[in-house]
RNA sequence: GGCGUCGUGGCGGAGUGGUUACGCAGCGGACUGCAAAUCCGUGUACGCCAGUUCGAUUCUGGCCGACGCCUCCA
């Protein structure tokens, strides 16, 4: 039984799907007007590990996750790089896919549009303002009217008190509560727009996720996901408006991931600490991004830093050191071990996705899988490596040729500064040079010349090559 | 000001009312020509102060500290 931990109740749950063996799950994806960095990389993979570790359970799963491709700062943005809304929207649509691609994360089955939605958006909220949860204000703009709705602030925590006291926001003459928000826009002269019932405008941005969840996944569902920023006013603002649109249950679970920090602060545009996917990918592998994710639990904060990436990038490189030189086989055959090691993995990934157990369990199995190399056993150790590959592919991790792992390090290290430090050029470096040496070595190895033989070792390690001598010979790796 | 999260050994990071997390780094041993990798062993960690308890890092209260939300944000 998976149990997930339920932001509206905070306790975890088990998960029931509502329709048995089904799971529908909606996750709000990105605004597209900038690169994708880390923080949204975090919630992706979190998201994704969600999505396999359900379907790795034999469930059935529909996957939503939504673009945002309207709203003041696309709209903003475009003005600014004076290019087309669309124009502007495309590009970081695919950028984001690529981005995705690069991570290793799953397409949902649906990605909708807030613009494919208009006609969806503006039947809801019209359904509000019918059922006396929304107003015409004065300005025009259509608002949510927030008192009517009992319950708002459940999600958050909030009371509608202490919000109109903690106000920042200033007052705004046309609301009727300054907690009121905005279901539809009007537009501004030049401004993109949709003709509605109220005259030409925009959808506001809480309401989109509204339409297209009620659209694509019925007006109750099972799962809705975001990170932890999305809590208020944003799903807050979605339950008010679908519960209060379609009388109906909304969501059962809600689960939010933590912000990845930056120097034990959130990364952030306003606060410039952020680094974007595209000039972070580069320079270390997807699978140690993954791997650095998935070391803490999805709930709490990560710290972003270098020295980090570096220990989740050694934690995978043992996991790829035990599986090297072994044939990993589809093991059916269940011996004990194995029937052991999916148990505990089950029940780490069940209570609520915890991915540190579950890498903890992977390492457990490296090291049984080590033993089982040492003491000869390779049906053993096949069957072993088999297993680690099969429930490392539920985390996103270990999905390269062991061989190609450790020698196809990208420029050898994690940073620039760290490049630079140690004055490599990798690209110098080909792999026929370094076979040569090998070769060279062993000959003064077997000769019993061991002042040559530690030569061109020492030579080797001014490379950052790192050998391995073994029963079947010497092997390499990237230090 | 309101609401909330968190504080675990050198680092990262799970977890538990009394018994091994796991990884990185370190140390000792085995193995090795020497290494590397691997295996074995090792470190008497749970912010502070009280309380509950036979016993608390784990429960309760207070304090201190960090962070987050209350405004767009994954």
């Amino acid at each position: 039984m998976i149990e997930i931990y339920n932001s509206l109740s905070g306790r975890k749950e088990p998960l029931r799907p509502l329709e048995v063996g089904h799971v529908r799950m909606y996750v709000c994806g990105m605004t597209v007007y900038d690169y994708c960095h880390v923080g949204h990389a975090r919630s992706l993979i979190v998201f994704d590990i969600v999505r396999r570790y359900l379907r790795h359970s034999g469930l059935r799963l529909t996957h939503v996750r939504n673009i945002t491709d309207i709203d003041d700062k696309i709209i903003a943005r475009a003005a600014e790089n004076g290019e087309s809304i669309t124009a502007l929207t495309e590009r970081f649509i695919d950028a984001m896919h690529e981005d995705c691609e690069a991570l290793g994360v799953e397409p949902p089955e649906l990605e909708p549009r807030a613009t494919e939605y208009i006609a969806a958006i503006i039947t809801m909220v019209q359904t509000l303002i019918s059922k006396g949860h929304a107003y015409v204000a004065s300005d025009g703009d259509v608002l949510y009217s927030v008192s009517g709705f009992e319950g708002y602030g459940r999600l958050s925590g909030k009371r509608l008190a202490d919000l109109r006291a903690g106000a920042r926001v200033e007052i705004d003459q046309s609301k009727r509560d300054p907690l009121d928000f905005v279901l539809w826009k009007m537009a501004k002269p030049g401004e993109p727009c949709w003709p509605s019932p109220w005259g030409e405008g925009r959808p506001g941005w809480h309401i989109e996720c509204s339409a297209m969840s009620v659209a694509l996944l019925g007006t109750h569902f099972d799962i809705h996901g975001g990170g932890m920023d999305l809590k208020f006013p944003h799903h807050e603002n979605e339950i008010a408006q679908s519960c209060a649109a379609c009388e109906s249950a909304f969501v059962n679970t809600w689960m939010h991931n933590g912000f990845v920090n930056v120097n034990a602060e959130k990364m952030s545009k306003s606060l410039g600490n952020f680094f974007t996917l595209r000039e972070v990918l580069p320079r270390l592998r997807p699978e140690v991004m993954r791997a650095f994710v998935l070391a803490s639990h999805y709930r709490g904060p990560i710290n972003y830093s270098e020295e980090n990436l570096r220990q989740a990038d050694a934690s995978l490189e043992r996991l790829y050191v035990a599986l090297r030189g072994v044939i990993a086989t589809d093991s059916q055959s269940l011996v004990p071990e194995i029937i052991a090691v999916r148990k505990r993995f089950k029940a780490v990934m069940d209570d609520d996705f915890n991915t540190p157990e579950a890498l903890a369990v992977l390492q457990s199995l490296a090291r049984d899988l080590n033993v089982a190399k040492a003491e000869g056993d390779t049906a053993l150790a096949g069957a072993l490596a088999g297993e680690l590959v099969r429930l490392s592919g539920v985390l996103g991790v270990l999905q390269w040729e062991p061989e190609a792992w450790l020698k196809n390090r990208p420029l050898l290290g994690l940073s620039v500064a760290e490049l630079e430090a140690k004055d490599v050029a990798p690209a110098r470096v080909d792999a026929a040079a370094i076979d040569a040496l090998i070769a060279a070595r062993t000959a003064a190895r077997v000769a019993r010349n061991f002042a040559e033989s530690d030569r061109i070792r020492d030579e080797l390690a001014a490379l950052k090559v790192v050998l391995e001598d073994g029963p079947a010979g010497t092997q390499w790796r990237w230090a």
